[in-house]
DNA sequence: CTGAAAGCGCTAACAT
DNA sequence: ATGTTAGCGCTTTCAG
């Protein structure tokens, strides 16, 4: 149906300039919407781009304004629900502003995340929001801060780095989880996280991310609290895949003094913890606790239903973006942002210890 | 520690030209790779940028080159993990060949859809991978097919566009497990989609999604073929926010002459119809059987674990991507496209049916 | 191999 | 209100 099916150069403001008989500039204000433009040749022009079916190119727009409306968003992985409905939340508050999102994964790897920003930038994005895959190694971001474009960390916080930060009040509700652990019993309590680190877990290891060593912080305070020692040989990092997941986890369960309960560290390793106690033929809570982070709705349908510690996570979302946005729009930040509370969710999946351990 | 702190204009190809010495011409030839330079010049040139912390403005060379090394990814709803998974799949491979993706949600809105496809153009993304609402209302798609740039269908396709089209065999996976739970003894099978529609399902209701109205085709074929009337009265479309699904699922388990399985669309949706079914105090397979689209952990972790219908959605967002990369570097198309094969896999959530029906 | 100059499509002064 | 003239930062002829 359509005239022009022929690969032709696309119709510019030029074209429709002539075609209403005005100057470019004219055309281009009643078409980009700015400037003086008269009812007769603002109609005319309208209706002739209508007639080519111009439509602008926003890169040369972009070019000029130096505006791209669009924000780059990079994360560790999408697949994971937690991202992805952060994401969600970015997107859709973007979107009523009229911005759009380009989203980047890094697999958590500190390389693709220092890539990943610097070919956002070259693009051109007007602000950046982060979930930083380290908390220590943040030369890139920090150039970013630097540089004055807006930026906005999610999840996890960077070291050193004055920019805006939406994440949760972790170490509040690290301790209070694990002190309903403790009171609950349980003393062998075993902590997953995706993080990477080179070497296993010890007491002077410092946690290369703010978000799991404030969950740490937390772990720590409610045992010293209550007198306790820590087991840190129950805290395990680098777990990756499935695989090594349900590794970890049956190592856990079958030491000689057993974890009693497993804290996962996120929805995607809670599913594999889960698949190798299942696996295991154990059953929860009886010959094991668990306790996730995040709570989804599959939480709800396991026997028994799951304790979690839910987080505003969409809600987070939202406000990174808000947050970027206004920055964009040079507004000044509305003092410190409120901090994010997390909710220790009673379920069925923490029961007393099997056995009372010492003291 | 960074002497510009500034804020200073970027530095571009005419800085660094002028720092090495040269002409701005070699510089962005040394710069952007292309063309010929003498080892000297693209030494100096080099490590001028790198003196200046020179970086590409990738706008203006998209606007030169005409290529922006980015693609659109236009899906109903990012948060359910079907799309998760597709997404990654796009983007690590996109991610692979130097490309970025700009992601939008339409909320299975046909109008967010039509502009989502509208914006993407104007920003001149290389291609477009699309999910299509509707697979009626195509006009958009057709003239983007049509203007020649490259566009691949996911999950559904749009009448009457012969744009390439990545999506399962569904037609064929809805008859096989069909069969299944006709066999199983049921007849009151019921199916409940997200699909929007302005009237409640009836025999003669044209359905408006390639995808759907192919998995009921696979169920009238089932039941035909064993001489047996399909229960139009228990196709549910329009199954929007989770309060809604969970009202039609009890309304199906609740009627006269209820269902006696539920078949639900995706991972969401089936997480608010099990969510029904136990607030129900009803028990799976005993009361009802469940069978559902998508296989995520999850569904092992329940008791019983749940029978699914598998469909390779990663594979597939793989396989977008490289049509659409392979269509954005012109060669052509490999014949066609492998359908893409779905599998039941059997687990405990289907049993016989409680009741059996007529004949 | 190198450089000067002409654009890409648009917006932004600056006149009128 | 309208038109003219410059650019934005880069790539691309086109001559040397």
């Amino acid at each position: 149906m359509s005239s022009n099916n022929s690969r032709r150069r696309d119709v510019t403001v030029a074209d429709v300039a002539k075609a209403a008989n005005v100057s470019k500039a004219q055309a281009a204000r009643a078409l980009g919407n700015y400037g003086a433009v008269s009812d007769d040749v603002r109609e005319r022009v309208l209706a002739a781009a209508e007639e080519l079916s111009y439509r602008p190119n926003e890169l040369a727009r972009s070019m000029n304004t130096g505006k791209s409306h669009t924000i780059g968003v990079v994360v560790g992985d999408i697949e994971n629900p937690h991202f992805g409905l952060a994401t969600r939340g970015i997107t859709d508050t973007a979107k009523k502003s009229g911005y759009n999102v380009i989203l980047v994964n890094t697999d958590e790897e500190q390389a693709a995340e220092v890539d990943a920003v610097q070919i956002l930038l070259d693009k051109r994005v007007d602000g950046l929001i982060v979930a930083p895959a380290s908390s220590t190694e943040t030369e890139h971001l920090q150039s970013v801060y630097e540089s004055g474009r807006p930026l906005v960390l999610l999840d996890r916080a960077a070291n050193g780095l004055a920019a805006e930060t939406v994440a949760v009040n972790t170490a509040g509700i690290s301790y209070e989880s694990t002190v309903h652990l403790l009171d609950s019993g349980h003393r062998r309590i075993a902590f997953i996280s995706t993080l990477k680190s080179d070497s296993p877990f010890k007491a002077e290891t410092q946690v290369d991310s703010s978000q799991i060593s404030e969950r740490l912080d937390g772990m720590f305070r409610a045992f010293s609290d209550k007198g306790l020692a820590f087991p840190h040989d129950l805290v395990r990092l680098n777990a990756g895949d499935a695989d090594s997941i349900q590794k970890i986890t049956r190592e856990l369960l079958r030491m000689p003094d057993p974890a009693t309960v497993v804290v996962a560290s996120d929805g995607l390793i809670a599913l594999s913890v889960l698949g190798a106690i299942q696996d295991l033929g154990l059953s929860i809570p009886e010959d094991v606790s668990f306790l996730m982070y995040d709570d989804f709705a599959w939480t709800r349908l396991t026997t028994p239903p799951l304790t979690v510690i839910a987080q505003p996570v969409y809600e987070m979302g939202v406000a990174a973006a808000n947050a970027l946005l206004r920055q964009i729009q040079g507004r000044k930040a509305s003092g410190t942002a409120p901090a994010f509370e997390a909710r220790l969710i009673h379920r069925g999946s923490v029961g007393p210890a099997k056995v009372l351990s010492n003291s």
